[in-house]
DNA sequence: ATGAAAGCGCTAACAT
DNA sequence: ATGTTAGCGCTTTCAT
């Protein structure tokens, strides 16, 4: 830099000025170091401009890499959306450990990040709200919820787990079973609720028995399912709480060679990658990734800039998609029909076209 | 720091090295620093560090978030991978566009990133690479490789796209289309060679009309199989050559209500996630996704750390595994095998308990 | 409109 | 074994 202002025959603090435009420089002056720029090849230092202003432009994302289920969506359009403002992402991967999350979070605070954009790990994660909160560091959390000091946006679980519910309902299943989540997640409760809802809205009595615990994963959600099975009376359908139990779901029937839909109906919380070239392919309300990124990164940033820093924390959610496809057991379909899924169950219940009936 | 150091009554050097154990210091000394840091709850400060040590402790990650295929498992074990050896990722997405990824490549170059690890963007990469070059940062490019002034590292491609053809051809197939990727690629130019060494391995003649575009992407590879079996002659088996040209694949099967693999057999590049759950489950080649990652960042690290910066460019190749399920048409399988493929060939032409002979 | 100089929070050579 | 101090490359206040 020194060297840029050497060449351009003015002071550094000139040459930062016309970096910056942080004041009005003469023309021939500015063109002189934009040409010496160019000749030197010079390139700013983040780093020196950071410690000088005290601020990094960074966003530090902390996220269980593998096991959340939108890790990659999430992350791009975390990248993304804060590009745009001229933010950077740097990645902490918490393993969906606590203990791991905390050393993330201390890792990223050590980088100075300006802002934080949080997936909880499943566990006791007061330590590390906390921290956050005593760090006084811009959070926002995404996806689960737990704590309402914190800024936080995901998906509206519970309309849209009613509308799955109510579809079959209205397919005419009346033994609806759903397999539910870690009964310690927020999405977990909410889905349930959501779940007993649709029943209600339906006419149907929501009974215990059909609610069963796939523990957010694969293998556990199998063994439920088969466990569901093997009742005197097995469910007619089930609803998957979220992508991965899907899974599991799909691995059960498949095993047991239970054709979907004809045997047993099936409609998921979550899209999958694909999800159209499953046999069947599957019924689902998929979540608004992208928005919910954007939306997380437009926060962050009105917090981080001390813009908005009066009004408390905020919740938002938004509205999921309905995709339905075939696993549900309507007619084929040409394609998939998608439409959203409003916040006060509204616009849930006519899918276009209209299902067609199927008794039980 | 300075409250740190005037708590413990020594000077900051003593702090920092206290710190950084850079240095000895009588245990009593260590243990007020030690105190002071407790009671102040002292972070240091990473940026300032960098500034004065030249150096960030970052690896820069430039991907093609959405469209590279393992963007999710590589970023995460690049991250896992780095963070072993105390180094964070900063992510910029290239969106697979040129012109994007310049301007992520100058944007991590002036956070004065330590390292670069590159899944080159389609298209003309060679201003970018040469910036790397004059840059001096190093540098380790992942999966798609062009230029042998860099490391490299991805998965061996010949052999293992030879030992789906193989495998294909002693079912008794001789019509065996491949699907191949974006010619400009050198992944697409090592598969089809894969593909016709595995024919001639087998006995069997390449024909020109049997390679059909599916230009690295779903869509293209749909119409590419329409245009495949509206033929007089249709291929019995199909070798796909990457992961979202398989997603066209089996739609455009699907459409056609053609069974796999009764109909026509399917083998492809690329393992997908949950591609247990297909009906019928596909047979594929799985690329070593943490191997080649961790692979590169610790080529990057050598490098980085001033080791090994003689020996010219290293170009890795990791064997694929073959996963062996039901799309190729073997007899009905209790579950998916694996084995690895390796780089000579061998290892990959028996499957274990041996492929049923099922003539066309 | 431009320049001089004092930091930002740390490291590391040099001194004691 | 510990302390002093000169930077690291930039921003920004205060002068001019």
């Amino acid at each position: 830099m020194a060297d840029v202002a050497a060449r351009a025959r003015v002071s550094v603090s000139t040459v930062s000025h016309v970096i910056n435009g942080t004041r009005p420089v003469n023309a021939p002056t500015r063109a002189r170091v934009e040409r010496a720029i160019e000749e030197t090849g010079y390139l700013p230092n983040r780093v020196a401009r950071s410690l000088a202003t005290r601020g990094t432009q960074l966003i530090g994302i902390v996220m269980s890499a593998l096991t959340n289920r939108f890790f990659v969506a999430t992350v791009a359009a975390i990248d993304r959306a804060g590009r745009r403002h001229g933010y950077n992402s740097v990645l902490a991967d918490s393993r969906d450990e606590v203990s791991c999350e905390a050393e993330a979070l201390h890792i990223l605070l050590s980088r100075r990040v300006d802002g934080v954009i949080l997936a909880p790990a499943a566990g006791d994660r007061r330590p590390v709200l906390d921290r956050l909160l005593t760090e006084g560091v811009p959070t926002v959390l995404i996806d689960r919820f737990e704590d309402n000091r914190f800024d936080q946006v995901g998906v509206e679980n519970v309309q849209a787990t009613a509308s799955l519910v109510e579809h079959l309902a209205g397919l005419g299943h009346s033994r609806i079973a759903l397999v539910s989540g870690l009964s310690g997640l927020s999405t977990t409760q909410e889905r349930v609720a959501g779940y007993k809802l649709g029943l209600e809205r339906s006419g149907l009595v929501p009974r215990r028995e059909l609610v069963v615990s796939g523990k957010s994963a694969a293998e556990p959600a199998e063994r439920a399912v088969n466990e569901l099975l093997d009742r005197r009376h097995p469910p007619t359908a089930i609803v998957s709480g979220n992508n991965y139990m899907t899974i599991g779901v799909l691995r059960a029937l498949r095993a047991r060679r239970a054709r979907v839909p004809d045997d047993i109906a099936v409609a998921a919380f979550d899209d999958i990658e694909f999800a159209d070239v499953f046999q069947p392919s599957l019924t689902v309300i998929a979540q608004p990734i992208d928005k919910i990124a954007a939306t997380a990164v437009d926060l962050l940033i009105k917090r981080m800039s001390g813009v908005a820093t009066d009004c408390g924390p905020q919740c938002i959610r938004l509205p999921g998609t309905f995709v339905h496809r075939e696993s549900c057991g309507c007619e084929p379909l040409q394609s998939s029909k998608r439409w959203p899924v409003s916040p006060d169950g509204r616009g849930s219940k006519v899918p276009i076209g209209g299902p067609a009936r199927r008794p039980t």
